[in-house]
DNA sequence: CCTATTTGACCAAA
DNA sequence: TTTGGTCAAATAGG
């Protein structure tokens, strides 16, 4: 098992890679059609700083975790929520949700460009809830053993909300090239990018971009109706994500600085 | 062709 | 028996 500043050091790294990506995108399309690509790049990014301050914040008080409950974070999006939370069970286990170390987010529009490639595998009607799950694992699940998986949910109409939840954690190539690229180049202007095929892709795949997951039709086809317009709903979530990351949904702004 | 997605079947846990 | 998660055959689509 991972210590938790491993795990942490992953999601920034994560963070790190996607931040790459995104400024590899906007080196070269700069006007192009990526800006939903941009978007959630973006968010992932957010994401994963949010995630790593939330583990490395949960270690630092484990010892002192008395009235951690009560300030109960306001629901403001995106949502974090981690496995590390207590957890109340209340009829059934959840299997995944509860036995194993996941990270969930809600976000008012599906996280598809999170920076790893995910090939779905599932999808469910989930008793509860009006909508399909749709189930993903790493493209690199059988090439190189990773474990990692994410769901993702529609969990809410009206205003549309979706839950992306993710568990595991990456082992595959394509995360290991976070790590090898050189966090504090001297030189910020020029950007040593990194590689996102795999160097050993390259005789079954026919494709070894970074592929992202497509829009899937398991949601109400008139959802996309109610995003007027594109950038209205996409800035939007940034600034939530940006919102929500300022204040830590877990702490008071004391403990950050 | 080849690979990715869809979708009903299957399985394990409760 | 019900449910959530996964498998894998069929299908789509490049």
């Amino acid at each position: 098992m991972k210590s938790c500043q491993q795990k942490a050091m992953e999601t920034l790294l994560h963070g790190h890679g996607c931040a790459n990506q995104l400024k590899l995108i906007m080196d070269h399309h700069a006007e192009s059609d990526s800006s939903m690509e941009r978007e959630d790049l973006a968010k992932s990014v957010l994401h994963c700083f949010s995630d790593a301050l939330s583990i490395l914040i949960d270690t630092n008080d484990h010892h002192q975790d008395d009235q951690s409950n009560n300030s109960s974070p306001q629901d403001s999006s995106p949502v974090l929520e981690s496995s590390r939370k207590p957890l109340h069970r209340r009829g059934r286990k959840t299997s995944m949700a509860e036995s194993s170390d996941y990270r969930r987010h809600e976000s008012p529009n599906p996280i598809y460009h999170d920076g790893f490639l995910w090939r779905k595998y599932g999808q469910k009607q989930i008793k509860e809830s009006d909508h399909q799950r749709s189930y993903y694992k790493c493209a690199y699940t059988k090439d190189q053993n990773c474990e990692a998986k994410k769901q993702v949910q529609m969990i809410q109409n009206n205003p549309p909300l979706y839950s992306t939840t993710y568990f595991g954690h990456h082992t595959c190539q394509l995360h290991q090239a976070y790590a090898t690229f050189p966090i504090d180049t001297s030189d910020p202007q020029d950007s040593h990018m990194i590689r996102f095929d795999h160097p050993n892709s390259s005789t079954h795949q026919h494709n070894n971009q970074i592929n992202h997951v497509k829009d899937e039709h398991m949601m109400s086809p008139e959802r996309s109706e109610e995003w007027s317009t594109p950038s209205e709903w996409m800035s939007s979530e940034v600034a939530y994500a940006v919102e929500a990351f300022g204040f830590n949904p877990f702490r008071t702004s004391s403990d950050l600085s």
